[in-house]
DNA sequence: CTTTTGACTAAAAACGTATTTTGGTCAGCA
DNA sequence: TGCTGACCAAAATACGTTTTTAGTCAAAAG
């Protein structure tokens, strides 16, 4: 790594700490730069503004959130272990990232989606599609499921994200954390079996 | 019907108007009063505080809300049916109501979540959960559904309120309004058949 | 006795303004 | 190239003032 990326990362790794403490809109340039250890000018050298440092820092939570997630999946054996491991991961990393998804909320309520916020949210749920159908695809392959998903499985992942969505708001909203597994394992259950007869 | 509940009645009608057109924040008790061709004193013969009349309104709100979907689903033949009419029509009926839908949002984001405003989430949880509830209990006995859900009928009723809300939320908050009924097939259909072989 | 009202008050919201903070620029130092 | 302090305009904040609003009450109206 190019000592430039290194200082870049430096900033970038104590301006997470501060914005995860603090919020998004409480941490200012001036505080980023003192964890940085630099004065607020240089900042600037790195970086083009605010925002892009903004958007540096949730990508980066956003591919920590992910390596843990899929991290978690990848010690399952079978596509059923994973869907539950995926839905019981995500809850708990959310939980701990709580700050980061309050940000998320004040953005949307204010009304003013940035473009570049709406393109992070788009990152996030892309990436969430793309890992159920990961899931999706290894149970097709494996003969848990049916064949018969395999040309809608992009329609479908979206679907059951929506679905797992739901859940896990629920679950965050009311506090159901110790109904977290059992939530997990029957939706993964009707998923599989359905309940027609 | 007395003549104090007409007056009442014609009071929390007019409230309601206003509140759908202005927002519940942004109606005051004068408006309240003018639209009901009484003075603002008057309000307080009839109904103890302002929170008494908003919480008139929602629930006036909220039974009407549930007098739709319950006529729709009513309408159809078989509990699958009921199930797609269900989420359809709630879609249908929310993205109307979404002014009385902004001010849940707002109260929520505001952090004090009144202990009034509580119990009418509350109710207007329970009576989500009872109508699919009513949906899953009509399948089992039609002979649509497995019998085995019986036990679990409530909290199966449960998550599948939470999942059908996320699919909700998307549709609403992304205007897939197009893919409504498509989202509402597949959701159905993959509930019914499930995806394992 | 029931219903309605206008006058009134205390609290909250809205407003305008002075002050401070903050994001961002730039010339120049090392 | 890497960094800084001085600087500026714009945004946020603080604060005093005014207006609006929820709620009370004595009394009028029917």
């Amino acid at each position: 790594m190019r000592k430039e990326e290194i200082i870049e990362q430096d900033i970038i790794n104590g301006a997470k700490k501060l914005m995860q403490q603090y919020g998004l809109k409480k941490t200012t340039m001036e505080d980023i730069a003192k964890a940085a250890g630099k004065s607020k000018s240089t900042l600037y050298y790195y970086f083009k503004d605010k925002e892009e440092i903004f958007d540096r820092v949730i990508n980066l939570e956003i591919d920590e959130f992910f390596q843990t997630v899929k991290t978690a999946v990848n010690k399952q054996a079978d596509a059923i272990s994973m869907l539950k491991a995926y839905i019981v991961t995500k809850v708990k990393t959310l939980r701990d990232k709580a700050n980061l998804y309050s940000f998320a909320i004040e953005n949307d309520l204010q009304g003013r989606l940035n473009k570049e916020f709406t393109n992070l949210r788009n990152r996030y749920d892309n990436g969430e599609r793309k890992l159920i159908g990961f899931i999706l695809t290894k149970g097709v392959e494996s003969k848990l499921f049916t064949n018969d998903i395999t040309p809608e499985i992009n329609t479908l992942s979206e679907l059951l994200v929506s679905c797992i969505r739901g859940v896990e708001m629920d679950i965050i909203a009311h506090n159901k954390n110790k109904a977290l597994a059992d939530k997990a394992g029957m939706l993964v259950e009707i998923l599989i079996k359905g309940i027609g007869r």
